[in-house]
RNA sequence: UCCCCAGUAGCUCAGUCGGUAGAGCAGAUGGCUGUUAACCAUCGGGUCCGUGGUUCGAGUCCGCGCUGGGGAGCCA
């Protein structure tokens, strides 16, 4: 007998004989003469609800000594539920047992604390939070790949191991193959690539060259920083979206940016509108107005220097002040997005100073045309700019950024053989779900999270 | 890395003024009921994070350490 998921039989508009489930139990009860099961497998949030009837062969040995965390196959029929909570149940007509959880089984029938169910990662997408949080991330990729794809982007895989040091966004991983030690120097000509190597903290530079072959692309990968980051935004391990657009200035980048959020925001909640609603309802008080508020409202767009005089001028006190040249802090962002305008701001045209060297000089001398995308709760989501095409100003400003300009001898060959103007922008994805879900901690929209002193499983 | 808070039963937490540890859930046993995180009764269950100190006496006060969380910085 085929397998039939629990999400397609609770969609069903007829009884049908002789369906197979199969999951995990979630909880028991008895009554004279038979019990309920309530069985989960994982395709939605909704248990299927099984009565098994004591004249089941083995009722006593089985059925009596089912726990939460067995696993079972359940034949039957799905009936009309008599009870009220369900419309469906499958009534049982034999049930194979996998497996018994022992009385050890870390995840009992109530509510977990989200440190505890970190401590047990392995075991916590067994949990309604957590399975609905991993459908939503899993819907919510698809939805990238599914917008760039109408927009006729071209998907490109950048490297995970690279050669180019400092690449503007902080500490890097070593990728060895020697021995450690801690002698020094270290001769990285035995190495394995005969050069000092390490994870990447952005695909941009390898998709900028791309997209000024192909036009339109985006990456969606991996992206690693060993900085000692310890906050409910940062993971040492992440994936990030970076879409890189020629013939793109910095005003269709912010476009870009808005429409993509917009769109993957409305196909989560089109399509997992049960998950949502878990949040919604246990997680996040506010999230349906949030959610409903990105999708359907215009996002400022704030030039770095009014942003500076709205925060002066707000009649609140903040913890720091925010003189020309610096960058804003979390409280500025908070009250921009949350107090202020109350949706998501982009705030762009930032000094020159604080942002990387790729980033297109202003016409002022003295701002970069770079955006950060910030959110409610969540802050920045996107950072990304338009990229500087002319030669001389980037070499200058290699130079004065201290880069070893020998080393990016092939990144800026593109700005000798047909440079065009162009822009892109960093995505964090699991910013993305957090935004989306209202899950506070990034620790809790990834699987396996990785942070300082954190890779257990 | 800096600042703040916390660590007590398998889980969530209470523990007063410093006087020798408690509840709910979970588990086991029994009962009841087309049940809905089922319900009722009984029972078992503790390295009070570790370490040193103060004290007649420390879960409680103090020092150090470990772990976790929140905030800040770095950013996605």
């Amino acid at each position: 007998m085929k397998r039939s998921l629990i999400s397609d039989l609770m969609k069903s508009d007829i009884v049908q004989t002789g369906v197979l489930i199969q999951g995990w139990v979630r909880t028991r009860r008895d009554s004279k003469g038979f019990s309920f099961i309530e069985l989960n497998d994982g395709s939605s949030l909704k248990n299927m609800q099984v009565l098994a009837d004591e004249t089941l062969p083995g009722y006593n040995e089985v059925v009596l000594k089912l726990t939460t965390g067995s696993a079972l196959a359940v034949e039957g029929d799905l009936i009309n539920s008599p009870g009220a909570g369900q419309r469906w149940e499958i009534k049982a007509r034999n049930i194979r047992v996998y497996d018994i959880a022992p009385e050890s089984y870390p995840l009992q029938k109530k509510r977990h604390s989200d440190e505890y169910l970190r401590t047990i990662a392995h075991l916590r997408p067994r949990t309604n939070k957590y399975s609905a949080a991993f459908r939503i991330r899993s819907e919510l990729a698809y939805g990238i790949h599914k917008f760039f794809k109408e927009k006729s982007f071209t998907y490109i895989h950048t490297p995970i191991i690279t050669a180019s040091d400092c690449e503007g966004a902080g500490q890097m991983f070593r990728v060895t193959t020697l021995e450690p030690t801690m002698q020094k120097p270290v001769d990285f000509t035995q190495d394995f690539f005969g050069k000092q190597s390490s994870l990447t903290v952005s695909g941009q530079l390898e998709a900028e060259l791309f997209a000024l072959a192909l036009g339109n692309v985006y990456t969606f990968g991996p992206t690693f920083r060993a900085e000692n980051s310890n906050t409910r935004r940062h993971a040492a391990e992440f994936w990030m979206i970076e879409p890189e657009m020629a013939f793109c200035d910095l005003s269709d980048n912010m476009s870009l940016a808005e429409e993509l959020i917009k769109y993957v925001t409305a196909h989560v909640m089109e399509e997992c509108p049960d998950d949502i609603d878990l949040f919604a309802r246990f997680v996040e008080k506010d999230l349906t107005k949030q959610l409903e508020k990105i999708v359907g409202s215009e996002f400022v767009r704030l030039p770095y220097r009014d942003a500076l005089l709205l925060i002066e001028k707000s009649g609140q006190t903040f913890e720091f002040e925010v003189p020309f040249g610096q960058d804003l802090q979390s409280e500025h962002e908070q009250f921009l997005t949350e107090d202020y305008f109350k949706k998501p701001v982009i705030v762009y045209n930032y000094p020159a100073s604080i942002k990387p060297f790729y980033m297109r000089l202003n016409d002022d001398n003295e701002t970069v045309a770079a955006m950060d995308v910030l959110v409610g709760r969540v802050g920045e989501i996107i950072g990304g700019s338009q990229r500087e095409e002319r030669l001389d100003v980037l070499e200058r400003r290699m130079d004065e950024c201290g880069l070893e300009k020998d080393s990016y001898w092939w990144y800026l060959d593109s700005r000798r053989f047909g440079s065009v103007p162009h822009s892109g922008f960093g995505l964090g994805f699991e910013r993305l779900v957090m935004m989306v879900t209202g899950i506070a901690n990034i620790r809790d929209v990834i699987p396996f999270p990785r942070t300082p002193k954190n890779i257990e499983f």
